[in-house]
DNA sequence: CTAGCCATGTAATCCGTTACATGATTGG
DNA sequence: CCAATCATGTAACGGATTACATGGCTAG
């Protein structure tokens, strides 16, 4: 009974979340993920719009409309007490692993089928990505940790900040590896 | 002009990999998928066979139909010069970073809405899938080192299972790491 | 004046999974 | 006989991005 659907939702508990946060509207939220949740989350317009709108229906959010003199009008949402008991409920339930695909990984498996510069330059192009990734890393990082006024998800941004740091930097070490034995395999070759 | 449409076509080249590995059925392909790319790929029958034949309809594949005695009739599908051409031309095409969402991190980052023990619950429930994860890669990397005949493919699938490994490893650090910031951010709160 | 930011929203499209439908053979 | 495996395929659905459409204000 009670068919078990795997529905994924993410979006609707990103939106909610960031009501959570006192985000008022889909521009700001829009602007927080490109900025701050960028490096493991990201969000269009065209679902937080409508997400919003179905949030106002099910009674987890309010709308109302600000009409401010020499700016667009806007949106103004708000979470409900509802809508903060179905965000802790969702916070709790384990995220059942996500199947991820890596194109990167797909291109290095069929390595054999190209010259093994080719390769080679596959990772070395990843490892410059990395490392963009990691000095982007550290500008929100440094940016989290300047002001005095601590905001309250502030230690646990600076874990996911962790998390970022701790795959980029193992990825880097694993690409070193790789040219390592991608350069043994030329050298086999001849 | 020619506006830079960007799409993703993932499963296309998955599939003429597989081809050029010389795997003949959309089974076979669907088998090794789950069996062998599980960790870093995922691919369904409702997109191998429909591409199979549009592969083959652009003639980068061809079918035959093979019809056995004492086993269900199947379609045999083989990679053309033209297939092995495009798929060639995939492979030294920079993957451009796409863009990945962590619900495990969604979470965290809102984690001050719930108890400290709720949190510290994903973490090891996190942890205890990486090291699954971490036993799951070892096999496929003992019963691929295992018998003599090395594919040609082996090496390169060497590396795909080591970054498996290094991420789970890192990974793993990084949730006994979380724990204790977690912890010390309880222990504050009292 | 014009580029860029604030602000909202929709429609088309793509990508992918799940569920369903079918059916033969083999091994226990 | 029944379950598992081999084998093929489609339809429905869901989720997400992209492109488009609109428009006012501000700073250079």
């Amino acid at each position: 009974m009670s068919s078990p659907k795997k529905r994924r939702l993410g979006s609707r508990y990103a939106v909610l979340g960031m009501l959570s946060m006192g985000l008022k509207t889909g521009y700001a939220m829009k602007k927080h993920v490109e900025g701050n949740l960028g490096h493991y989350w990201s969000e269009s317009y065209g679902q937080i719009y409508p997400t919003l709108r179905q949030l106002v229906e099910e009674g987890l959010a309010t709308c109302s409309e600000e009409k401010r003199k020499g700016k667009p009008t806007r949106n103004l949402y708000a979470i409900t007490p509802s809508g903060r008991k179905e965000l802790r409920e969702w916070l709790v339930v384990p995220p059942e692993p996500q199947p991820q695909r890596s194109e990167l990984l797909l291109k290095l498996s069929l390595g054999d089928r190209v010259a093994s510069g080719k390769c080679q330059k596959l990772i070395r192009d990843y490892r410059e990505q990395c490392e963009r990734d990691l000095s982007y890393l550290g500008e929100i990082e440094s940016a989290l940790r300047e002001p005095p006024p601590k905001h309250r998800d502030q230690p646990y941004w600076l874990m996911t900040l962790r998390h970022g740091r701790a795959i980029r930097e193992a990825e880097l070490a694993w690409c070193t590896e790789t040219l390592e034995h991608l350069g043994q395999l030329a050298g086999e070759e001849k």
